[in-house]
DNA sequence: GGCTTTCCCTAACAGTGTTAGAGAGCTATA
DNA sequence: TATAGCTCTCTAACACTGTTAGGGAAAGCC
């Protein structure tokens, strides 16, 4: 049987999964699907657009995964959940921080974003500010990921490698010994186990906080029963 | 003369700034230090050893570049210059997010870690929530330099490119399609003059916003003379 | 003079994404 | 039925990449 555009991408994404981005190659790809490396030119414009590819599949397989969204919620939990569930999505596969962030902006991600940014101008938010948040917010999430995986991936290659070294072997810099001494062992434990890393939680706590105060200034700056249709300044 | 092994770094970052970190290949390295390929090898264990010694010293440089840390501001304006800082220091050149995001954490960072996390420990901070907060913070940073450098890249690849166009053609999401018009061409303009772009200072607005709250909690807490010397729970 | 260190070379390997060009098998149409 | 065209695949090859092997010339040291 031939061949089909799919069978190539949802490949690419398991074998992605095996050997990492770095080990994802073309050749190695066609191997995997019984052809040889020129034909995927026939399926897939560029490896630049088979990742492309991959990227929109891999967060729409992973959000496909996850229970519906609750939308009985108070807005800023039901921003926080959003955010949430991108990191997640982001973070299912293997390497898909940078997948998905080497990724230009497709047109795919569009109804996405318009029905999370409907939840920001429900809850009161300007649609110009709401969109820079959600941007704002984006590119945390990118790093986090990121750094995430860039994390699991080092300890890939040597389990407790010279990167838990480096966390203890400075008493010269007092601070940091405290505070590193005391985070120690729950920490390594905590990303090994597959928990969501503090960073995210933390700063998304932290974003959180900062959005509900912004949201009061704003409510108590126009009382219409309409919160969006006096928008007011937009933060600068 | 002999090429050194500052000469291989420092050419090869300013190789970085004319052909981007695609474009910086060790043979090209080479022909501009007159030398050959393999020769490199001599100066230095690896293309990623290489990397990693670019991306400290183009931190370096570019905090060098700075006027001295002002010392005498509130704690939390000392917290938010040092995240400018360090966001400007990353994307001072070209592709430098990349480099130093794809970095691995190197012993030459902690002095300037311990110097940030003194700041706010001394704000009433315990270290370990602190450092979970710079960590939190410095994903932000990495999250919103790379992004914008992915958008100046994608300008530089093709000016007024289809990117442009993906944010106007889409009428059918009015949410989305109402603010990206409000948005519209004050942002592409305010990136191509080369101003800091609005998620990194509105994410950091918020970011700021939460700490202060999470700071008032802190020391309605834990009321001391000394904030350090009763360290509070650390914010599950 | 001999020995080691420093700095450089050419040749080559194994791998990468990618293009050129050709061909087998199916389908639809004249 | 013959012909044209579409679909999917192939081999050969190109222009790169990082990297290794192994050798050689100049300088300093004992």
């Amino acid at each position: 049987m031939a061949v089909t555009r799919d069978d190539v991408i949802h490949t690419a994404i398991q074998l992605l999964q095996e050997v990492g981005l770095d080990g994802l190659t073309l050749r190695r790809l066609a191997k995997e699907l019984g052809i040889s490396a020129p034909t995927l030119y026939w399926h897939v414009k560029d490896k630049r657009e088979l990742l492309d590819l991959m990227s929109e599949e891999m967060v729409r397989m992973a959000r496909e995964k996850m229970p519906p969204f609750p939308l009985d919620l108070p807005w800023d939990e039901k921003i926080a959940e959003g955010m949430r569930r991108q990191y997640e999505a982001i973070i299912a596969y293997r390497d898909g921080a940078r997948v998905v962030a080497g990724n230009r902006p497709t047109e795919a991600t569009l109804p996405q974003i318009e029905q999370f940014l409907k939840i920001w101008v429900e809850a009161g938010f300007p649609p110009v500010e709401a969109l820079a948040y959600i941007l704002a917010f984006g590119d945390f999430v990118t790093g986090c990921a990121l750094e995430h995986q860039a994390e699991l991936e080092r300890q890939r290659m040597q389990p407790a490698g010279p990167s838990s070294d480096l966390w203890k072997k400075f008493e010269a810099y007092p601070t940091l010994h405290a505070a590193s001494l005391a985070r120690g062992a729950g920490h390594a434990a905590a990303v090994k186990a597959g928990q969501r890393p503090s960073s995210f939680e933390r700063g998304l706590r932290l974003l959180m906080a900062g959005l509900r105060a912004r949201h009061a200034e704003l409510t108590a700056q126009g009382q219409t029963s309409s919160p969006t249709s006096r928008p007011v300044n937009t933060a600068q």
